[in-house]
DNA sequence: GACACGACTGAACGACCGTTTAGCATCTTA
DNA sequence: TAAGATGCTAAACGGTCGTTCAGTCGTGTC
């Protein structure tokens, strides 16, 4: 009899087991023997209810893409991401299984690591725009190149961190290496590194001189 | 007869096939049947030569890593960063191979990928204090959590690249989405994104708040 | 009580992996 | 020319992978 009732169950033991590996080791390095010895259960199991490896992915996928649209709130506002944010490394332990899945997802060529990402980019732009609305902000040439590159520079943390941490003198990527590093990432989106504009000048020199009818 | 005449041995086809794949699928998703056919040798040849799969992959090391040295120079002179750029950036095809091993080597476990994030560091922080001295940059409360953040930012680019085109646009990571993030880039480092210190002084008393002792 | 059905296991299958091995061709050295 | 080292191949070995399959157990239905 298939029990109604919510995570419980067998099939959501086996779909959590596979988030943690897959979020740990990536998708091709975990076995369907290992998920099915870390949920407690037997490897042909795994494929009678996921149908194969790749279908247990899919459910994975939609699962903790669920789990951070929920988590990220339904409404557009942007205000609701500095909650969102302390939530998260209030709790880090907590979050951290889905954050290394998410990592994964975004540097294999995933499905959900593109939905993931494209996600980040719209709710940074509405960001963007609300800050200029409300006047935190300033007025950016290209508000989309401007998201995308602020998206990879957030990413970027998340998927380098064990490089990060290392740098910083820290043994792993965890909440004493974000609070180092959030410093210097705010203190450059606040108070511009270049003294004047000579570098933003030649940048678009280039960028003009490689596309004439730009 | 082992011939010393530099590269065109079959060792160096080899390494350079396996360089290719590395940097395309991934060490573990790169076979050493994969490789032989595309170096046009046997598999047990690859064997042979470099006594298994995992000591290729440090001849592999070995070699990106040096190019990679010499491309950025042996002198610290900062201002050689920007040929290099140019240099690269102009002949992205050429140096795709070996940035595209990178990105793997940096996003796997990986020795070489230390080492590569390790040196960047490195570069970085001797720019910004070379650009603070010639006035150019301005003084940076943490230089090297500063260089570790930018390094981040570059890198992300890199290994994100993927994302980023589709973002934009592009089909793939190509000059097209270079040339187009590097304004966003450029101009956050030159005007500040924010208005004011708020959003600064907010993460400053949260971290603060975390490490009362700091 | 007979039956059907879903959860589940243990063993096996076929494919592919890195690596080993035996042997061949070629070149060096004496 | 004989001996030995080297470059190289084809085939095979042991292991692991995702998946299949036959069958058991427990439960709900008539």
């Amino acid at each position: 009899m298939r029990s109604i009732d919510g995570d419980a169950t067998t099939q959501a033991r086996i779909r959590d087991a596979a988030i943690t590996l897959f979020g740990q080791r990536g998708f091709a390095a975990s076995t369907v023997r290992d998920i099915a010895t870390a949920a407690g259960i037997s490897p042909g199991l795994v494929i009678h209810h996921f149908g194969s490896k790749a279908g247990l992915r899919t459910a994975c996928d939609t699962h903790v893409l669920e789990s951070a649209r929920a988590a990220a709130g339904s409404s557009n506002d942007p205000e609701q991401l500095r909650d969102v944010l302390t939530e998260y490394l209030s709790k880090p332990d907590e979050y951290s299984r889905e954050l290394a899945y998410i990592r994964q997802s975004v540097v294999d060529d995933s499905a959900a690591g593109d939905e993931f990402f494209d996600a980040y980019v719209r709710l940074t732009g509405q960001i963007l725009a609300e800050g200029l609305r409300s006047g935190t902000m300033r007025q950016v040439q290209d508000p989309l190149a401007t998201a995308t590159w602020m998206v990879t520079n957030s990413l970027g943390l998340l998927v380098l961190g064990r490089h990060v941490a290392r740098s910083l003198g820290n043994d792993e990527f965890g909440i004493e290496t974000i609070n180092r590093i959030a410093g210097p990432a705010v203190e450059l989106y606040t108070h511009p590194l270049y003294t004047d504009e000579s570098f933003l000048q030649a940048t678009r020199d280039v960028v003009s001189a490689a596309e004439p009818e730009g």
